[in-house]
DNA sequence: GCAAAAACTTACTTGCAGATAAGTAAAACA
DNA sequence: TGTTTTACTTATCTGCAAGTAAGTTTTTGC
């Protein structure tokens, strides 16, 4: 009992940010509530507002959470010199693991529709993480054309606004249509980005 | 008085849906009530129950009005013969409205976020409102690629697909970042349709 | 083993959003 | 002209979400 105890008081936290950060993706930040994290982690709500006073310090952690593991994924690319198209199916893969897993919403798109209601602190955070995907798409897709892994014309800034624009948005059709329109998308940035001009 | 009065009352119903409509893209479904809608429009929320009983009747009011629009912009571009770029620059345009006017997302964006609260009367209509802004966009591409305006490789639903879902992404980055994504999104579909493979 | 800090629970307050019922004033119609 | 319909207002109810204060148990560290 106290071994189990010691368990499940060491990652409450964790867990209530893994659950928030699923709810997060399927639900919107508005589309839960304290009481659908105590729920199934067992535990009141006043529990979670012991982890994270308000809503907005849980949205924050949600999103750095999001920015810590994209670090060091991109680090981890670094340090095994990674080759290029991989580290470009990893971030395909991300979103269709978002779509196939709890079927949900990116979170610059959840942020998108409720950005009105979002803290200031939160806005921040959702700048920085467009900030750092599309830094890191840029430096795969510029640092791969070089190396003659992809083709494209143009400035690789506005290549990578393109493709994470339409990631983002598949995964809303897909949401919606319940097709695979994320399959789709990413078929044709890959062809787009293979075929040479 | 009468007249006013008269002029007032005709239009109380379309006012809301205006008023709602821009809120619904500005703030999502949730993300405004009865009230946000009775005082810009100097009426009482009771008002708007009496027009739209439930929310969800709103709602669906909301999608069949953008609906409405598509069908006859889409019936005009067939009597005028319009010529396949113009076509697709007013898809493109309207999209642009809504990130200038009231920097908003669009119907899809809103709807992928919230689309667990939302009604299944709600969600039929967004499936509907896709389903034919994607029928508009192939007819657009294929007839446009046949009469020789544009140039895409594979088949027209994908391209389609593509498209719109880069649309509904940028629209989302603009709103968080305040960047020009979408004119940057906008270039690289154009650049796209227009190159020779 | 005991003090104190951590991790909770219980119980409550506040506020708002959606909704409804009953009443009122104006328009339309016959 | 009077009655019925339309378009509201006033007042009220319900429920839920966020947040807080005070008390309780559990863990940690000396």
């Amino acid at each position: 009992m106290t071994a189990k105890r010691e368990t499940v008081k060491r990652d409450t936290r964790e867990a209530i940010l893994e659950l928030a950060e699923r709810l997060f993706h399927e639900k919107g930040f508005r589309g839960f509530s304290y009481a659908d994290l105590a729920g199934p982690l067992n535990v009141k709500p006043a529990a979670i507002h012991y982890h994270f006073p308000s809503k907005d310090d849980l949205g924050v952690a949600i999103i750095e959470r999001i920015r810590e593991r994209l670090s060091l994924t991109a680090q981890r690319f670094e340090q095994d010199q990674s080759p290029w198209p991989q580290r470009l199916d990893t971030l395909f893969n991300y979103y269709s693991h978002l779509c196939d897993q709890h079927c949900g919403v990116c979170a610059v798109g959840v942020s998108a529709t409720e950005a009105d209601s979002l803290s200031s602190a939160m806005q921040v955070q959702i700048r920085l993480l467009i900030k750092e995907v599309l830094n890191f798409l840029v430096q795969v897709l510029a640092r791969g054309r070089d190396a003659g892994a992809f083709h494209f014309d143009g400035k690789a800034e506005d290549q990578a606004t393109w493709i994470l624009a339409s990631l983002g948005g598949a995964l809303q059709l897909q949401r919606l249509t319940g097709m695979a329109q994320l399959k789709t998308v990413i078929g044709e940035i890959r062809h787009n980005l293979i075929s040479a001009d």
